[in-house]
DNA sequence: TTGTATGCGTTATCAA
DNA sequence: TTGATAACGCATACAA
């Protein structure tokens, strides 16, 4: 069975196509009468507007992609729930792809979605994305582009993130408050800017405490596999008996695969060495020990920057120019058991 | 900056729009030499062909629609995982809604992604979806669609999905084997029919060891909360002293939320009382103690269902007769600690 | 080997 | 108040 057409409605109600289209948009030079009549014939035959002739008159579909390195990480998943909420509010629908942390992937998803004409792009970076020619291609291209979480500071589009060197910082800092001294860090690739400054905010803390910054117990956790890094990193620092009271994990799965590890290794947490993760996961607060961490609006930053996009969208069609925009989300400590 | 469109390839190469048309898609009845110039210069003014208009062309839109409860739901995150993989090897793309459990919700998005000509649907229902009406709309429309996980028996498509039956009978006949006796289950509600089929194995488990059923120890979890709807009939149950050694849960969450409970009351797993989950999560590995689950194929399914719902597309696009199929997926026991 | 004409479903301009 | 017509970008049957 195929979709009624304005053409459908047209024949049955022997009036103009144009008739039948302006009566169904509620324009007031239609009358009254044959406007009922449409809407009534429109509702019987189940009347249904195509979207792609839309999209195609009008120049817009209605439609946003987003790029995330993965949706089963939980802090992506909220940020996507956040985001199709919101978009379906301004009657935009999500398409979703993923990078994987992959950068070849990252580029030619891009371009399937570009292909597919979104009216505006939602990007987190993967791992491996250090150069950006490919995002500004878009922003040549006159196609709204807003990047959160992972972004990269030199491309010229609306951001969306955490202060997450303040927020290392903070983490560390209440480790040292409690009284560890020899704090090691598992941290992410050295490539992804949240990475980074992770890190500096974790040297931040120490150096401002009069405590040394030792290269040799810092961990990198690169294999895009967070617990298992987590957890072989641990064998790896267990082994160098380097007298490591406390570990800064900038991610919580990482700090699992710690905790993982020094359970099976039957080292007490935090009485041993304590253990603070970043994000906040679910399962960071029903592990034993529960797990302290840095607690991260991954819902409200999907939101959010789908309003940014969505405005920037909007603002192109009316012709009125855009501000790029920096927006930074609080971020909070969330101390529990595990220092 | 507008796309580059064939008219002005056409335009600049001085050749009609569908001599260009043709070249591009390889045509074997335009010259060598004019297909290479076309080539040329799609390449160089960065030609990407509009898939809107491909579409109200052909009548396709290479878009496949996804609803499903909830993206942050880990099970469902892996089938969408699977799901967007499976269709990009085919040229889809995946637009996703949720319904979050709610069936106006869920038949509005439906709504949503018909109007966007989607060329087929993936849907998993709702926990208040009882009739089916508007998925039968959709197959009166000729729209593909398959339903996964959370199905209803009673639509005529294709489906695929788990024994939840025996899945569950499984795990109860394990919990009888290992000596407990008095088991509780945390069932959901009664509408979803994999929750009716995972009570139906635990009562004909029990039956089939000749352990009297006692609905006096079934509780239900219906607030789409599942962990606090473990944790609040779990300090019921013990409310109740009505001697329970074990509990199958009907989800990981849920279980999760009963060790939770258990522990703030010092109650012991398994030793006190054993718990069994369902779906296992990640976390499920990883918390004290480790949690007996039941693994249920959710990369495996999103990417089989897409398998399915693309060959129906094809098939309707060959005018040839599509054969509903069901689909079970094999699941398996997780023995840990809780048990 | 290439070009012309038509149509997909809709909107918008201009006449009637 | 209504209708005819063109246009969006592309594909294709048919003519040249």
């Amino acid at each position: 069975m195929k979709n009624t057409t304005l053409k459908d409605l047209s024949k049955v109600l022997n009036i103009s196509v144009s008739a039948v289209s302006k009566a169904l948009k509620g324009y007031k030079d239609i009358s009254v009468s044959t406007r009922n009549e449409v809407l009534r014939m429109a509702e019987e035959m189940n009347y249904i507007p195509n979207l792609n002739a839309i999209s195609l008159k009008t120049n817009q579909t209605k439609t946003i992609g987003v790029i995330i390195p993965s949706i089963q990480n939980q802090f992506f998943s909220k940020v996507l729930t956040g985001v199709i909420e919101e978009a379906e509010k301004y009657g935009y629908l999500v398409i979703t792809l993923q990078s994987n942390e992959n950068f070849e992937l990252e580029k030619k998803h891009l371009q399937l979605v570009m292909q597919k004409q979104v009216d505006g792009i939602l990007i987190s970076l993967s791992n491996q994305t250090k150069r950006c020619k490919h995002i500004e291609a878009i922003i040549q291209n006159e196609v709204p582009i807003v990047m959160f979480d992972k972004i990269n500071k030199l491309v010229k589009c609306s951001k969306i993130f955490i202060d997450d060197q303040q927020a290392a910082y903070n983490a560390v800092t209440h480790l040292i408050n409690k009284g560890y001294r020899r704090i090691a860090i598992f941290r992410g690739s050295l490539t992804p800017q949240n990475s980074i400054d992770r890190f500096l905010g974790y040297r931040k803390a120490l150096i401002e405490n009069g405590i040394e910054f030792d290269p040799s117990i810092v961990y990198l956790c690169e294999n895009n596999d967070d617990f298992n890094d987590g957890f072989t990193n641990t064998q790896k620092l267990l082994s160098e008996k380097n007298n490591v009271d406390a570990i800064f994990a900038i991610t919580d799965l990482i700090a699992v695969g710690i905790i993982e590890c020094f359970k099976q290794n039957s080292i007490k947490i935090p009485e041993d060495v304590a253990v603070f993760g970043f994000s906040d996961w679910f399962m960071s607060s029903v592990i034993t020990p529960t797990l302290s961490t840095i607690k991260q609006p991954g819902h409200e930053m999907g939101k959010k920057a789908t309003q940014i996009l969505i405005q920037e969208i909007e603002n192109n069609n009316n012709k009125i120019p855009t501000i790029i925009q920096n927006v930074v989300l609080p971020t909070s400590l969330i101390i529990r058991n595990s220092t």
